[in-house]
DNA sequence: CGCGTTCTTGACTGCTTTCAAAGATGGTGG
DNA sequence: CCACCATCTTTGAAAGCAGTCAAGAACGCG
């Protein structure tokens, strides 16, 4: 393995996030390995799915970052949702479906096929990580929506970061209260829909308020309950099985 | 009929939304006129799904306006998406589903179960329209990041009033240019993420430029070409067969 | 070490909010 | 049929959050 490749392609994260969704059977488990074995890869800025084209059959995100992306004519973007390790797309089951909004990388990524389920008879696990995947997906959508439209630039940024640390911790991407930052200002600010210059502004007010501590690729949430408090934040569930953890390791 | 009930429960709206979503045969459409015999009345702003509670089996909604609502703890609300006429709600189909987000009732509003469709045997129509339901409801919830993260007021409110006409049109609710708009500017700056103060002055700005003409409870399109340019609006597409049509009534 | 990208900072503009109050509307009961 | 009341709409003035434009500093990569 080249060590200058960022992102080995490992299927760990995304084992770890649809065991938490539902239990996997071992031979669940082995489909997944055996999908990431034909993995794609793509490198930062690469399309992914393209607006109004066929899905396709759904897909694994393995490592990396992406997301669904709306951009105006005028060059306007906005970020719809982050994609992450252990996110699965295309996972839409009507005739001739199209994907709503194209999808792209924000790193170096990589995917493979999802491994598919029947109607659920010989793989039930994955099938109900697939279905509740997909309902934490729409959850995520919802909260976005909320953000945007009610909260102003601190309370957007914490929120996300509170939200973010709970998706990556599914993935088993959480170390504490730090995990992985790839993102560059001007992609923050097109998934909070403002500037990245107020995007910097508002990341630095925060620095000097002790609530984060961004270096080197790395964000760490220094004070959750301030955060927390700051927005009133809830964990995003779907289901009333007990919340499903994997949370920060230690 | 009394001649004062706004809302008379009837089933027509929510047949012609889901035959347009996909074909249906004549016992589907018999399955939905049967559910309607056993509607669930709502006065405005009641409660129809609460969040964190088990979703419960799908309802489709007969008449009147709802929606998916976020309130914050300083009273704050945003709603996420609105529901129509012959949307679906609560298609789920994981185990212990919970709902994400609540959903109350905006003007007097009726619903019915949604007939069951098994493993889509019996009733394949049905089945299918259930699912690009959802997937429109995806679609939707999609744009509205969008509007909320990169328009302005003006183009938040032309984005909206055009994916509002083709949601009334898809439901047979369209006529011309013209359709029913029984929300207060309250709640129409509860769904745009602005004020009421802001969208009474900007409605008003529009209705001087010549864009639209809103008076007694009806919205008219006056310029619908410029209100497109104003935003590049494409309606949502979720699959790829002819544009499913009965768009505006004339 | 050099270059391009990303981050940071300042000054200024402006869209949107806030606060307050007046005007319109519609339904109800006398 | 009209007075009355609650709700909704409209308007004004002032303040604030976020955007814009521009330029310099820091960073990372080759």
């Amino acid at each position: 393995m080249k060590p200058g490749s960022a992102t080995a392609p490992t299927v760990e994260a995304a084992v770890t996030r649809l065991a938490a969704l539902a239990p996997l059977a071992d031979s669940e488990v082995e489909l997944l390995r055996a999908a990431a074995k034909l993995p794609r890869h793509f490198p930062v800025h690469r399309e992914i799915q393209l607006e109004g084209q066929p899905v396709g059959g759904p897909s694994i995100i393995l490592s990396g970052w992406a997301c669904r992306v709306q951009i105006f004519r005028d060059g306007r973007r906005q970020i719809l949702i982050l994609l992450l390790p252990g996110d699965v797309i295309g996972l839409c089951s009507h005739r001739s479906a199209i994907t709503a909004a194209s999808a792209i990388s924000l790193t170096d990524a990589s995917l493979c096929p999802a491994p598919v389920v029947g109607s659920g008879l010989e793989t039930p696990g994955l099938a109900e990580a697939y279905r509740r995947s997909r309902a934490m997906e729409e959850a995520y959508l919802l909260r976005q929506i909320a953000r945007l439209g009610r909260l102003n630039a601190h309370e957007r940024i914490a929120d996300w970061l509170l939200e973010l640390r709970d998706r990556l911790g599914l993935a088993g991407m959480v170390n504490g209260d730090s995990f992985p930052m790839p993102l560059t200002q001007e992609a923050l600010a097109d998934i909070l829909g403002l500037t990245s210059v107020h995007v910097n502004r508002t990341l630095q007010s925060m620095r000097r308020e002790g609530l984060i501590d961004l270096r080197g690729g790395t964000m760490r949430l220094i004070d959750i309950p301030r955060l927390e408090t700051l927005v009133g934040y809830r964990p995003a569930r779907v289901s009333s099985d007990a919340p499903n953890g994997a949370g920060p390791n230690d």
